[in-house]
RNA sequence: GCCCGAGUGGCGGAAUUGGUAGACGCAAGGGACUUAAAAUCCCUCGGAACUCAGUUCUGUACCGGUUCGAGUCCGGUCUCGGGCACCA
């Protein structure tokens, strides 16, 4: 044999032999425990990136030696296939939409065969097929049935360059998520999952990820969601009966509430001037306001800015006129989009109130100190005792907040409530290639759902994509034009799109039974694999696809389809792959191509130094050098099998007592396992279980050169059969071919993750720090488990021990067998 | 402002329960082999000092504490990163 390590022909010929035999294919089977592995799915645009590669690379691993570890592994990949870079390269490039995609498809599962990741490719499953996508409108319709789905027009984040509208989770510091570009306020019609029917159990139910998630990504949950706790109240609008209504956590101040601030987008913005000689004033205002972005809007240093709407309403407790403003600084998308104002225990209100000349109450007095209005330069925020309160004076503050409230439900003016931040996720998009929200529009009948039986609602293939931001397929008669389910008369279809992150949200059960389909999925199926024992991928999901995927399981679950609460079990965040210090990026120029990488160095050395460089949560610096470092460890492992090919044939692993020469190498090897195992199942560390393979290989290299009797080389063929296994999940393709040469039958992706021998992962001697008041001065070794006394003479007789201890009475020692004695000594 | 992380050689990173700080790798320097180079193999590699086979001092962002003993625990400070934030 060739003992030159050549990785190409060794990879391809092993790619080719696992597709042949379909040995990663899976099915429901009893008799192992189930594990379903899962990495966030890629959406096809064009090439595999480095991201990918240490995503995957990493789940392979944990997917590999979980096989090995005797569990029935799902390992499915897919294509998050529906999105907007289809769209415009179709209006770039004029290739069709679905053309581009499964064109990237297919060059894309090449790349993933190359990097020999062990999926079971008869499960893959692309969300822009019909067959995918039919059972998200079937969720779609069942969920409007149920309530979960409703139509509302409302201001919403819109990206100009994407032509379409953004759900918040999409809307990174103002700007958009995909292209960067500024987010405006347009209003528009726009359905909507009705998420916040879930806020509690959401938040509730992480409590139950504590275990298996990264407290990072529960606490980014945890404030997205944002409950809070407060009072609802409502201020009667003087000389109408209509009512606004306000959210409130500090309901211990309403008696110092002396004007009210309304959002601009609030509807009783267009009516309250109306007849007071300040319509033009607020319209001109409103209109003004609402021009500016949002994030400069809402950022610290916009200068807050009101205009009075000539209208009053009534505080409910003191009766005191308040009048009612718009304010840019008050959202629309928190609370109820009104806020009471009370300047002397808010600082904002404070500077409103100064700035045009209102009125301030003092109704909270801290401590040993008189607040008073004309003397105050900030508000008060912190507790004490209720003053101007009437029947409250005297009361402390906090307990204020709840006997208030009381009283406001005795009086019919209000009640304790919750609230949230997260707001309904908003789903339409104008835009072309998604899959159709399956609704139609009835002259007679109004808005109705498809007929389920007719889906799926197919989206056309004969559009012509301009990027104008009416939804292409808007202009499709023939998709437009259709029949109302209910009456049969004319109507019209709904042409907007539904966002991308609906497929996400689902398509980890779908991988369960792919090919159903006279069903989502089979719920026998689901209910053995689901929930996924580990998830992977990327941080940037935390909020976004997580919150979302958490939301869906709960409403499926309702729905009566599943029996489980929370899709992913455990959740492992990877970091992002760094170069130069920057994330790779095209526009950087800091690029490497996983593509180039496999055919200089070949997929393994790739996969094995993604998983060397760092642990996988932390970011990962690229190193070109490094890689070569990899190369250089497979060809150092190809050259120290090969050589020794003849020897190691010729002998076989041997329960006899090892020759005394070879003890430390058989040593060696039990202790890599049981390292290597624990860093993979305990710890998920690849880094350092690499590095002990390393080791090995580099004591298995001084153990070839002593090496002379067939006793001698079973103990190494011992140590090389086990390493071989141990690399298998790291680099597969090298691991099968030494396998191989060294005429083993079974493959390896079949053979069992190797058991340590306890005893033989014992050292037989313990090197021992020596110290003389907490200070190193000699290590001596002793046979393990010494006896304090022994090991105290020895230490003593020590030349440096004795020079430290000259002149000195030992006051005590401290002994932790097989690692330290330390001598506490004074000078006489 | 509130809530999380993280700070260790020239670099990526080890040190898992408080017990020899720097495993493993990269880079660098030296040597062997070679006509030469590549490849390979061996040695050195935190800093400083000295009486240099060795030994001492010092060192895990900074200041202090607990302990026989602290990279690890506690209190404070600084820096960097992340999330939320005019949130009523």
């Amino acid at each position: 044999m060739n003992t030159e390590y050549k990785p190409q022909s060794v990879e391809s010929k092993w790619q080719k032999i696992w597709q042949d035999s379909n040995i990663f294919g899976v099915s429901q089977e009893n008799d192992k425990p189930k594990y379903y592995l899962l990495e966030m799915f890629p959406y096809p645009s064009g090439r595999i990136h480095m991201g990918h590669v240490r995503n995957y690379t990493i789940g392979d691993v944990v997917a590999r030696y979980k096989t090995m570890a005797g569990f029935n592994v799902l390992h499915p990949m897919g294509w998050d296939a529906f999105g907007m870079p289809a769209e415009n390269a179709a209006i770039a490039s004029k290739i069709h939409p679905k053309k581009w995609t499964y064109e990237n498809i297919d060059y894309m599962r090449a790349q993933l065969r190359k990097m020999g990741f062990s999926y079971d490719w008869d499960r893959e499953i692309a969300t822009c097929a019909p067959e995918y996508y039919k059972w998200e409108q079937l969720f779609f319709i069942q969920m409007y049935n149920k309530g979960l789905v409703y139509k509302s027009r409302a201001f919403l984040n819109w990206c100009d360059q994407c032509k379409t509208v953004l759900a918040n989770e999409q809307v990174v510091e103002g700007q958009c998520w995909r292209c960067g570009s500024q987010v405006f306020l347009k209003e528009h019609d726009q359905w909507f999952f009705r998420i916040t029917a879930y806020a509690q159990e959401l938040l509730d139910d992480i409590e139950k990820l504590k275990d298996g998630w990264p407290e990072r990504v529960l606490n980014m949950q945890k404030n997205w969601i944002g409950r809070s706790t407060g009072t609802l109240i409502r201020f009667q609008i003087e000389g109408t009966s209509e009512d606004i209504e306000v959210f409130t956590t500090r309901p211990d101040t309403l008696h110092g509430a002396t004007f009210m601030s309304l959002a601009p987008e609030h509807p009783l913005i267009k009516t309250l001037p109306t007849g007071t000689g300040q319509e033009r004033e607020v319209s001109d205002f409103v209109a003004s306001t609402l021009q500016v972005d949002t994030f400069t809007r809402t950022s610290d240093l916009y200068e807050k800015e009101g205009v009075f709407t000539g209208r009053y309403c009534i505080n409910p407790l003191t009766g005191f006129r308040m009048p009612i403003y718009v304010a840019n600084f008050v959202l629309y998308d928190y609370g109820t989009g009104a806020v009471m104002a009370v300047p002397s225990h808010d600082q904002r209100d404070f500077d409103f109130a100064k700035k045009y000349g209102l009125e301030i109450i003092v109704v909270i007095q801290p401590e040993g100190e008189t607040l008073d209005p004309k003397t105050m330069e900030c508000a008060y925020e912190g507790e004490g005792v209720l003053v101007n309160s009437k029947e409250f004076n005297g009361m402390k503050n906090t307990d204020a907040m709840e006997a208030i409230t009381k009283h406001l439900e005795a009086i019919n003016r209000g009640s304790a409530t919750v609230n949230f931040r997260l707001r309904d996720w908003g789903i339409s998009r104008q835009r072309y290639w998604g899959a159709p929200i399956p609704m139609v529009y009835c002259e007679k009948c109004g808005t109705v759902p498809v007929d389920v039986k007719d889906l799926p609602v197919l989206l056309p293939e004969n559009v012509e994509l301009t990027g104008t931001g009416i939804s292409p397929i808007a202009q499709i008669e023939s998709f437009v034009n259709t029949t109302c389910p209910v009456c049969g008369g004319k109507a019209k279809r709904e042409s907007d799109t539904m966002d991308t992150f609906v497929e996400s949200s689902w398509y980890f059960m779908r991988y369960c039974s792919p090919h159903s389909n006279d069903k989502p999925f089979d719920r026998n199926e689901v209910q053995y694999w689901m929930p996924v024992d580990q998830y992977i991928g990327g941080i940037e999901h935390a909020i976004l696809h997580l919150l979302y995927a958490r939301f869906y399981t709960k409403v499926l679950r309702d729905l009566g389809y599943i029996g489980f609460d929370e899709p992913f079990q455990r959740l492992l965040t990877q970091g992002m792959v760094i170069k130069d210090g920057a994330k790779m990026s095209k526009s950087k120029g800091n690029v490497v191509d996983p593509e180039e990488l496999i055919s200089n160095y070949g997929a393994d050395a790739t996969r094995l130094f993604c998983l060397f460089a760092a642990p996988p949560e932390k970011d990962m610096d690229w190193s070109d050098k490094g890689i070569e470092g990899s190369y250089r460890f497979l060809s150092r492992l190809w050259r120290l099998v090969l050589d020794m090919k003849e020897q190691l044939i010729s002998t076989d692993v041997s329960s006899e007592r090892p020759p005394k020469s070879m003890e430390p190498l058989k040593r060696k090897t039990h202790q890599t396992i049981k390292k290597v195992s624990e860093d993979i199942e305990k710890r998920f560390r690849f880094n350092t279980a690499i590095a002990a393979m390393m080791e090995l290989v580099n004591d298995l290299y001084r153990a070839k050169e002593t090496a002379r009797t067939p006793e001698e080389f079973s103990v190494i063929r011992e140590a090389v059969q086990n390493l071989l296994v141990m690399l298998s999940p790291f680099v597969p393709h090298i691991a099968e071919e030494l396998w191989d040469a060294l005429g083993n039958r079974e493959m390896l992706f079949r053979f069992s993750w190797p058991d340590y021998d306890p005893s033989w992962c014992e050292e037989q001697e313990a090197t021992i720090a020596v110290q003389v008041n907490g200070k190193l001065r000699a290590t001596i070794t002793v046979t393990r488990d010494s006896e304090q006394k022994a090991v105290e003479a020895r230490a003593l007789s020590e030349a440096n021990v004795k020079r430290f201890l000259q002149d000195s009475d030992i006051k005590k020692v401290i002994y932790v067998p097989n690692k330290i004695i330390n001598i506490i000594a004074a000078a006489r």
